[in-house]
RNA sequence: GCCCCGAUAGCUCAGCUGGAUAGAGCGUCCCCCUCCUAAGGGGAAGGCCAGAGGUUCGAAUCCUCUUCGGGGCGCCA
């Protein structure tokens, strides 16, 4: 409807043109917007407020030009002008009730649309380094990223979901060093344990699983372990130092091939569990995309050399350096290290000239708001490398800071004193933490109440959804219980009988939810659904309360089962879009 | 020092990208089940939209400055 207004209007504009009452050069935007109060009809446009200036009338007599020369339509009853010069239009009630059928035969499909046209769109998200389990600051991310990349494909997006998998890097030899280590502590070896290795329970729990596979194979004695290993820092030492001596350590007395199955058991170990608890959350990934292939593919040295040929890449301190200022970033970045190795940001490089090799139209990151800076560097690589920079965007998550009994959550993956996804999930349930997560805009810092979220109360507004969904059910089972048939080709003729206001307002909120899906979608906004759906929730209990159902007007009793029923179907469809069930029953 | 995000009811947040009288939930107070789930509904109180300028027909919304919060700025990952 909103469209169609839209093009009466574009209509009207052009034949004002033609005659020479507008002039021809203007410039129009026409934007059409919902009425907040009903005695403003159903639609509103300011256009005639804005040509007003340009064009040197009043506002009003601009209105009414542009009413004058509206073309008519069926589902229109009424143009009016109103206060300063708004245009409101007055949609037919057949056009508001036709809605219900519209529901009822679409079902599921209803709220879908094609606007995306199948454009291939790439989403990476969570992509949580592999060195523990997941914890509720990646919930938000991979609540967001997953509702967004379910609703671009509800709206025809050719979605591509990704996990980035930091299977590379120092984090990682951390984490093998402190698997071995533990290995070691289980066989009896009285080896300290580093304050910078990783602390966590699941590090011994893997550390079993490699004394199982292995035996004592691995076992070397505490004096070649220790061996000139400088001080950590409780002793007075550097931490750093400390375990990166360690992890020499390790990869010596191991070698290559045994250094690589510890390595690969605590990446294996906790990939896995990664994978296995984001899908218990309801977030799937079509690939999971591997730093180390990157290498070993011979994307860095590509890339890199990519940036020499373009003339971006110099030498300093024996290090190659990206000059990555040239595209207004604070700083030229390091790629290649003193030593040889390259940097975590040349592993991005690559990655990124890889996703536009891939041909997508779009690629979108969701990112922690704490990498924010990185953004110029990653966009500045990609204008370097000739890539199309603005076919990337990266949207920035704002932390979720949790609170239990009134007070900051300190979390912490090395000291082992987090509050991980999974017991998140296992405390409040998938349900409330998807819905939670999504509650906010990710740019607004977040309040996680723990105890707030765990109550099991009215308090929480995702119980208060799927009650609405329930009851509806519930009525449904009464009908049944009652031997009553609900005719629902009945009731969609005398769908006139609805005329309570609880009726009429309920009818919008389901005309709006196609709409408030796509701004959703193109704005990368789920709270807009999850406002919606609380507020067509709300509208649904005051009806439930103010009205009975199961009348005995069989004409009246049908019209409003089509009518909830159809609110059904999309607090479904739209708790579906969410990731969040739809009980029909509680 | 530089950069990002935020500031709206007692609390947690919306506000459709500049529109008509700023809205919800929770909390507080009053009321509603012989009736499809009271896990619900109705009503009341509660606001200098952080402050000051600017842009225009019109600003919570856009721009600048100030104040106060949160976060980030490595040859770490």
């Amino acid at each position: 409807m909103k469209h169609e207004i839209k093009t009466l209007l574009t209509q009207a504009v052009s034949s004002l043109k033609t005659r020479g009452e507008l002039p021809a050069d203007i410039e129009t935007n026409i934007q059409i917007t919902r009425t907040r109060d009903a005695s403003h009809g159903d639609f509103a446009c300011n256009l005639a407020m804005m040509l007003a200036k340009p064009v040197g009338k009043n506002p009003r007599e601009v209105a009414q030009l542009l009413i004058d020369a509206l073309p008519s339509h069926g589902h229109i009853d009424r143009v009016d002008i109103a206060g300063p010069g708004f245009i409101n239009f007055y949609v037919s009630q057949a056009s508001a009730l036709s809605v219900i059928n519209d529901v009822l035969t679409q079902g599921d499909t209803y709220g879908l649309s094609n606007i995306g046209a199948g454009r291939k769109v790439q989403l990476e998200f969570v992509s949580a380094n592999p060195t523990g389990p997941l914890h509720v600051g990646h919930g938000r991310g991979a609540a967001y990223g997953a509702t967004v990349a379910d609703l671009l494909e509800a709206v025809g997006f050719n979605v591509h979901r990704e996990y980035y998998v930091n299977d590379a890097g120092r984090q990682m030899d951390i984490l093998g060093t402190s698997v071995w280590l533990r290995y070691l502590q289980l066989c009896d070896i009285d080896v300290p344990f580093p304050s910078n290795a990783y602390q966590g329970d699941y590090v011994n729990d893997i550390a079993s699983t490699l004394l199982a596979q292995h035996d004592k194979n691995l076992v070397h004695p505490l004096t070649a372990v220790m061996d000139n290993i400088p001080a950590d820092e409780p002793q007075g030492g550097d931490k750093e130092q400390h375990i990166d001596a360690l992890i020499q350590r390790c990869k010596t007395l191991l070698g290559d091939d045994s250094y690589l199955q510890v390595f690969d058991l605590g990446l294996n170990t906790i990939l896995d569990d990664i994978r296995q608890d984001l899908k218990e959350f309801g977030v799937v990934y079509d690939e999971w995309f591997s730093e180390r292939s990157l290498a070993r593919n011979g994307l860095i040295k590509q890339a890199i050399e990519r940036l020499q040929k373009a003339n971006y890449v110099y030498e300093k301190e024996g290090a190659l350096w990206f000059k990555s200022t040239d595209f207004g970033d604070e700083k030229d970045r390091v790629v290649v290290r003193d030593n040889g190795q390259h940097t975590y940001f040349a592993s991005d490089i690559a990655y990124h000239m890889d996703k536009m090799e891939r041909g997508f139209d779009r690629v979108i990151d969701v990112w922690g708001a704490d990498h924010h800076g990185y953004v110029p560097r990653v966009k500045a690589a990609l204008k370097a490398l000739g890539d199309d920079a603005d076919k990337l965007d990266v949207l920035l998550v704002q932390f979720a800071v949790l609170y239990r009994n009134g007070e900051k959550v300190q979390m912490s993956t090395r000291s082992g004193s987090f509050v991980t996804l999974r017991e998140l999930r296992e405390e409040v349930g998938t349900d409330a933490a998807r819905f939670f997560y999504v509650m906010r805009k990710c740019e607004q810092h977040m309040d996680f109440d723990l105890d707030l979220a765990k109550s099991k109360s009215s308090e929480n507004p995702i119980y208060y959804i799927q009650y609405a969904h329930a009851r509806i059910c519930s009525v449904f089972r009464q009908l049944a219980e009652k031997n009553i048939q609900h005719d629902i080709g009945s009731g969609n003729n005398k769908l006139e009988k609805l005329t309570e206001s609880h009726e009429t307002e309920l009818m919008v909120s389901i005309t709006k939810y196609p709409e408030i899906v796509e701004a959703a979608a193109l704005n990368e906004e789920p709270h807009l659904l999850a406002h919606f759906l609380r507020d067509l929730a709300n509208e649904l209990h005051t009806y439930y309360n103010a009205h009975q159902f199961i009348v005995d007007d069989e004409n009246i009793r049908n019209a409003r089962l089509n009518l909830i029923s159809a609110t059904r179907q999309v607090l479904c469809n739209g708790l579906k879009l969410l990731g969040v069930s739809a009980p029909e029953s509680m």
